[in-house]
DNA sequence: GGACTGGAGATTTTT
DNA sequence: TCTCCAGTCC
């Protein structure tokens, strides 16, 4: 094999990345510049060409998808002898290791993962057990503080040591004590406490440590603008020995900042490890060029980033439409109307389109509007496969059954299907184990023995027994056979048949489809054991099934679009409160991190991109005026062929007359209306509600006065302001750019933040 | 345990 | 507007 089968049909910066040999190495990887490629042919080279054992190598990505899809394009260049690699998700790399080691940390080795919704229910335990107020300490806030403080590798102890003095905050530290109390119990673990706690073991095992850092000589990290601060950990300690870990990411395409997602770590990679080597790739293989230049304008204007700008060799032009509806049903109308037409004209398939949309809500007409015109359609997002009840049930017997130290699953099932083991019988039972010190399982064993018990132990103790008869099963038969016992001897599934209600059939529907996962697992795993099957269901997602072979067009959020490309793209609802949302807090933060959304959106288009947005749009059971986003008026206007017009006549117009705001007389611009116009936001209907800039829905007078406040006293140094989440503080410097201004204040309790002014909702006090 | 009701809340979610 | 929840009644 010689060189140039890796280097084939490269250009000059990819071939520089494919082929640099030891040391850091930062690839700084535009939207569609052949990212993958390089990666995968850079693994393939080091095993070929530098004699690199397949399994010295490590290979993280974030996604299942992406991980599988990078197995397969190694295993096409090197053959069967990839098998020895480890690529996968940070998190399934972490298990392994955790399953190996987690007596280290008092672990059983059978432990369960806990998802969100886990999570979610065993908190509310927790809330509850310490009579706290669920409202004021809400699943959000408290899940928020202890996934930052696990990403921070700070436990309970130290987190109630810091935030001594703070009612609140000590509070919060009963909680996330308890919780990581119940989960010990349980013999559970969190997602987070997969990498948190294969940081801790590693940084606490010498042996373990120089294993892992032995093994792995070279380390390869996918999507690095959406590693955490735990995740940076974990390749700083794997990768220290020899040195070589190559990132590869695009600091434009960090959207996950509020999950917890660190891109500091892009930015500050050269700075952060030795003799680093930065190569970028911004000539993009994807995008015609109207769509590029789009991108392009649309990011350059964020404060933080690397500078790169992508370029194409490509002379196709590509479209970009915009278009302005009436209301959220024209814009759908619209969208399944270009649909067809490109399918009857241009010959294009269902699968070549995708509508994006910065919030799930917006689906819902989309759909509605497909549905009538019979395009089929596949919507992402929305309630998973994994999350639905009768799926999670299932997961519940499994885990009590390869884990009966799971009380969280078992309060799940243990009464369902009905065996008269109600709240109260429960309760009683709960409370026999605490004293006992026991498993609930395990008090219910012996519950014949127990006084305050007995009156319904045979109940109890058959539970039990059904239990154990499956736990002797699992080890002996198929996964795929065994899940099918216990969905019949349960009689999870006699349950819903016997209901005879109609909604039940789909999750009966669902019930089988999870039986034919675990027989396509069966046949694509390696490792087909039971406890495989467990590990494996824990952390696959929906978005791991997502292909677009299927004739569909495919409905989905600008979140999990990231990666994907198509031929057509619509983005849905381009509108200023929409999109950038109206409840961000104003920060540049936050308004960067909502601009590379739009970034991502943007790229994730070939050949034709249409942005629409409406002029109505019902939110929450109010109609509400809308306006252009702010991102539209960014992208220059010859680029753009604004379709408002063309479309007047179109029947969809006249079946949606009626819905027309009465105080609507803004005239139709023909070019692109929101460049003629002075900034969309200022345009004040005469209705009696409307959303402001900011988002509150206020009354037009209070508009005006807001309005001329603003415009009275710009905002000055020493200021003292108020801000409605971070509270008061005082505006430490302001810098004016290109009519906005970005302040720089001191908040008395949440610190320093910068803020654009024009989003922030400042109030001077 | 199930049916009913009133009230609050309603981003984005790779694992 | 819709959906999810806790609380109430039978």
């Amino acid at each position: 094999m010689n060189k140039s089968v890796f280097t084939e049909n490269m250009n000059n910066k990819q071939v520089e990345a494919i082929t640099y040999g030891d040391g850091a190495m930062l690839i700084l990887a535009g939207a569609g510049s052949g990212k993958t490629r390089v990666l995968t042919h850079r693994i393939a080279f080091l095993i070929k060409k530098k004699s690199v054992h397949p399994s010295e190598i490590l290979a993280l990505t974030f996604t299942n998808k992406a991980a599988n899809e990078m197995k397969e394009r190694v295993e096409n260049l090197i053959g069967p002898a990839a098998n020895t690699m480890w690529i996968g998700t940070f998190h399934s790399m972490c298990l392994r290791i955790l399953r190996t080691h987690c007596d280290k940390i008092g672990l059983g080795s059978n432990f369960v993962i806990y998802d969100t919704s886990d999570q979610k229910e065993l908190l509310g335990d927790c809330i509850s057990e310490l009579n706290l107020d669920d409202k004021i300490y809400s699943y959000q806030y408290i899940s928020k503080i202890i996934s930052n403080s696990k990403d921070k590798s700070m436990d309970p102890e130290t987190f109630r040591a810091l935030n001594l003095g703070n009612h609140k905050l000590e509070k919060v530290a009963d909680i996330y004590d308890l919780y990581s109390r119940k989960l010990l119990k349980n013999n559970a673990v969190d997602f987070d406490d997969i990498l948190s706690f294969t940081v801790k073991i590693l940084e606490k095992n010498k042996s373990v440590k120089d294993f892992y850092s032995d093994k792995f000589k070279y380390v390869l990290v996918d999507e690095y603008q959406d590693t955490n601060n735990i995740q940076y950990r974990l390749v700083k300690i794997l990768s220290k020995k020899h040195g070589n870990l190559c990132v590869v990411g695009d600091d434009d395409q960090s959207i996950y900042g509020w999950r917890g997602a660190n891109f500091e770590n892009i930015l500050n990679f050269e700075s952060q490890f030795k003799q680093v080597k930065t190569v970028f790739l911004e000539q993009n293989y994807r995008s015609a060029k109207k769509i590029l230049e789009a991108a392009n304008n649309v990011i350059s204007k964020n404060i933080l980033r690397k500078n790169k700008k992508l370029w194409t060799e490509s002379d196709n032009e590509g479209t970009l439409c915009t278009f302005t509806a009436r209301n959220e049903y024209a814009e759908a109308q619209f969208i399944v109307e270009k649909i067809k037409d490109l399918i009857k004209k241009d010959k294009m398939e269902y699968k070549d389109f995708a509508i994006l949309y910065r919030l799930n809500s917006l689906s819902r007409v989309l759909e509605d509007t497909l549905l009538s015109a019979g395009v089929p359609y596949k919507l992402f997002g929305g309630l998973k496969f994994y999350e639905r009840k009768e799926i999670k049930d299932i997961i519940a017997y499994l885990r009590v059954i390869i884990n009966p130290d799971d009380n969280l699953s078992l309060k799940r099932i243990v009464n369902f299907p009905r065996r008269g083991i109600g709240n109260i019988s429960l309760a009683d039972i709960e409370r026999q184990a605490a004293m006992r010190d026991e498993t609930i399982l395990e008090t219910m064993a012996v519950s014949g023995s127990i006084p305050e018990l007995s009156k319904n132990a045979s109940k109890y103790e058959k539970f039990v027994e059904m239990i154990f008869v499956l736990r002797a099963d699992s080890a002996e038969m198929p996964v795929s056979k065994f899940v099918e016992k216990v969905i019949d001897s349960t009689g999870i599934m006699d349950a819903y048949v016997n209901s005879g209600k109609i909604e039940n059939k789909a999750r009966i529907d669902n019930i089988k489809e999870f039986v034919s996962a675990a027989v396509e697992f069966e046949k694509q795993s390696e490792d087909k054991s039971f406890e495989s099957f467990m590990n494996n269901l824990a952390l696959v997602t929906d978005l791991d099934s997502l292909d677009s072979e299927e004739g569909a067009v495919t409905l989905m959020t600008l979140h999990s679009s990231k990666g994907l490309e198509f031929p057509v793209v619509f983005i849905a609802g381009v509108e200023n409160s929409t999109f950038p949302m109206s409840r961000l807090d104003g920060s540049v933060e936050e308004l960067d991190e909502e601009r590379r959304l739009c970034y991502v959106g943007i790229t994730r288009a070939k050949n034709h991109l249409y942005l629409t947005c409406t002029k109505t749009r019902t939110v929450y059971g109010k109609t509400v005026v809308t306006g252009p986003s702010e991102y539209l008026s960014d992208i220059p206007a010859e680029l753009i062929e604004d379709l408002s017009n063309e479309h007047l006549g179109a029947d969809y117009d006249k079946r949606y007359q009626g819905s027309e705001a009465h105080w609507d007389k803004t005239p139709k611009n023909p070019g692109s209306p929101w460049h003629a116009s002075a900034s969309p936001r200022t345009h004040i209907p005469k209705d009696k509600t409307m959303f402001e800039g900011t988002g509150r829905i206020v009354n037009s007078v209070e508009q005006l006065n807001n309005m001329k406040k603003v415009s009275d006293d710009a905002f000055e140094t020493g200021n003292k302001v108020e801000h409605r989440k971070f509270g008061i503080g005082v505006i430490e410097k302001v810098f004016k750019d290109s009519g906005d201004e970005l302040l720089e204040i001191q908040f008395d309790k949440a610190g320093k933040k910068r803020l654009m002014a024009a989003y922030a909702n400042l109030k001077k006090i």
